[in-house]
RNA sequence: UGGGGCGUCGCCAAGUGGUAAGGCUCUGGGUUUUGAUCUCAGCAUGCGUAGGUUCGAGUCCUACCGCCCCAGCCA
């Protein structure tokens, strides 16, 4: 809606069309996790698409939890979805949904297909049903319970109901036709036993209803006007709409796929993101290297960056690999327009100004943001020794070396130009300390003399700064497709993906960091207070490097 | 190999018969107290391939080729 030049995606535009012909007045949609592990940048896509549909057709969006197999899902997911999905920005329409609120509906419903003789109680066991199955290029065979009477069927599934078969003794099956070349089509499985307590309704169920099953009219009770999911269930839809053609359900919702998104140098699956975790690889769910939304908020991503980059990757049914340069540019984006600028020494050198007397101290001003004088500005103690990045001094620098040399100038971020006159080393030849002058009158003009400074450095006091640790993160594997083509991903875990400094500088401002907000360390890129800290309980300041500035000169 | 989905610049992506949008990346220039930002310029005689229809084809037709998905009582 913000953006009315930029052409309609092919899911809005059956939207326009469904609109302007008058098959419906207002869209209703759905993002339907199933509560199985934490969301990643895929499921953002999802969320993206189904919550800003809804937000620009002024239609609703609900969030409904596709709890069909208890086996798999717990509550802690179901938490963390939606504080994700809130945190992303969305509101869901009223309260939360859940598949498993259906239950009781989908039990009358599988009743009803029985009595239509559509659905049998099937007694053949997982490997039995496979064979019966065929296979790609061969029709299977009827089940030998497939001509069961209605009452029998009846009888049987309320047993199963009851409790009184085994887990796997028989399932409940849906009589289409054994031959389709539509393996989907081949009698799917709709009830199946699972003595296994559910988060959401205990142990009144021992019996469970299919995806299949389900989902459709799940969306049929909701309301749902337009059923968004991926590719992958394409050859799921005949059946979706052989349900709804078959139930008296209450509304006829329609389902549209669309290709799921990918990012290179980086694996979306949640099996193996919980190897990651399980091997210890990373440190959790949401260590700030992980694709998942927690860890990108822990690393510092901002929500409007993450729904910048799902919009600029589109909606289309081509399967694709985005690249992770998309991705950053679209967290740079939103950072260098928002982030309050500040400076800290990541690997500190000891510079002493000769000609500034020990006992002075200026109060620099400093704008926190160059293109924004609405974010204020801060002060900035200048002392006699100051850090600077040992990586900001060379002895002879070349021509291409904009920062400190010996016997040149160079400006000091926000205050005086200095010239560098002496490097002390120690025994092993390192150099430990710079001596240099400040040029008197520099702050905010250029000198009399003419001499300009090559280049711009930042620094701190040596005396007035605050001590932090700072985690530089690279990309968690080496490999720009870590999973394709059956390749073990991980073997291409990136060793150095963790870069842990300790003994930074920070400029005194940061002494009490705002944990809602990233900063940008001019020069050094985005940084984010790590959330898993306590400030209060005394825990060292701890900041996690979002992502670098853009860099043209070090390739 | 049965069925289904998809093939437009290195990546994403518009285009719906009238002569290839845009973004990312990359390259080069300008501005700059962040080698950032900003700004200017460049980057597909070509749309999986081969034929055909047409005054005209990425768009229509035919045949091939390639990639992805489906044989869970997972979602």
């Amino acid at each position: 809606m913000s953006d009315s030049n930029k052409p309609l995606n092919f899911i809005e535009k059956i939207i326009e069309d469904d609109l302007s012909s008058g098959k419906i007045t207002q869209i209703k949609t759905r993002f339907p996790p199933e509560p199985n592990g934490y969301l990643h940048i895929g499921h953002a896509k999802s969320i993206c698409l189904n919550f800003g549909l809804a937000q620009k057709y002024a239609g609703t969006c609900n969030l409904r939890f596709d709890d069909t197999n208890p086996e798999k899902e717990e509550m802690e997911y179901v938490d963390s979805i939606k504080e994700d999905v809130r945190w992303l920005g969305f509101q869901w329409e009223g309260d939360v949904h859940y598949t498993s609120d259906y239950f009781d509906q989908l039990y009358q419903w599988a009743l009803y297909l029985i009595k239509e003789g559509k659905a049998y109680v099937c007694d053949l066991n997982a490997e039995e049903m496979r064979e019966y199955r065929g296979n790609l290029k061969e029709p299977g065979k009827n089940s030998p319970y497939r001509d069961r009477s209605i009452e029998e069927n009846l009888t049987l599934f309320e047993k199963m109901r009851a409790g009184e078969f085994a887990d796997g003794a028989c399932s409940l099956r849906v009589k289409i036709d054994m031959a389709h070349p539509n393996m989907q089509m081949r009698d799917p499985v709709i009830y199946r036993i699972k003595h296994t307590p559910h988060h959401q309704t205990g142990d009144k169920w021992c019996i469970y209803p299919s995806y299949d099953y389900a989902h459709g009219q799940g969306d049929a009770i909701e309301g749902i006007t337009h059923s968004i999911c991926t590719l992958e269930f394409v050859e799921h839809r005949p059946l979706y709409e052989w349900f709804i053609e078959n139930l008296p359900v209450p509304s006829k919702p329609h389902q549209y796929e669309f290709s799921r998104l990918n990012v290179n140098y980086s694996v979306t699956s949640k099996r193996k993101l919980k190897q990651l975790v399980d091997e210890g690889v990373v440190s959790g769910w949401d260590d700030p290297r992980m694709p998942t939304i927690s860890g990108m908020r822990r690393r510092g991503y901002t929500p409007k960056s993450i729904r910048d980059f799902v919009d600029s990757t589109g909606v289309t049914k081509v399967d694709g690999v985005v690249d992770v340069s998309q991705l950053e540019f679209a967290v740079r984006e939103d950072l260098n327009e928002n982030a309050p600028r500040a400076m800290c020494v990541l690997d500190p050198l000891k510079v002493t100004v000769t000609n500034y007397p020990e006992d002075k101290l200026e109060e620099m001003t400093a704008p926190n943001h160059p293109q924004r004088e609405d974010m204020g500005n801060r002060s900035l103690p200048f002392t006699q020794t100051l850090f600077i990045d040992k990586a900001d001094f060379q002895e002879t620098g070349n021509k291409k070396y904009k920062r400190l040399v010996l016997g040149k100038r160079v400006r000091l971020r926000n205050a005086y130009i200095i010239e560098a006159d002496e490097a002390i080393k120690n025994d092993a030849g390192e150099i430990i300390e710079v001596k240099a002058r400040i040029i008197e009158n520099t702050v905010g003009k250029n000198p009399e003399d003419g001499i300009k400074a090559k280049g711009v450095i930042h620094w701190v006091s040596a005396t007035n700064n605050v001590d932090c640790d700072v985690n530089l993160y690279d990309r968690l594997f080496t490999d720009i497709a870590p999973d394709a083509g059956g390749k073990d991903f991980m073997e291409s875990v990136n060793p150095e993906s963790l870069q842990k400094i300790s003994g930074c500088k920070a400029e005194v401002n940061l002494a009490t960091p705002r944990s809602d907000i990233p900063y940008q360390f001019e020069r050094e890129g985005y940084f984010f207070l790590d959330s898993a800290i306590d400030l209060d309980a005394g825990d060292k300041l701890v900041f996690n490097r979002t992502i670098g500035l853009r860099d043209t000169w070090a390739k």
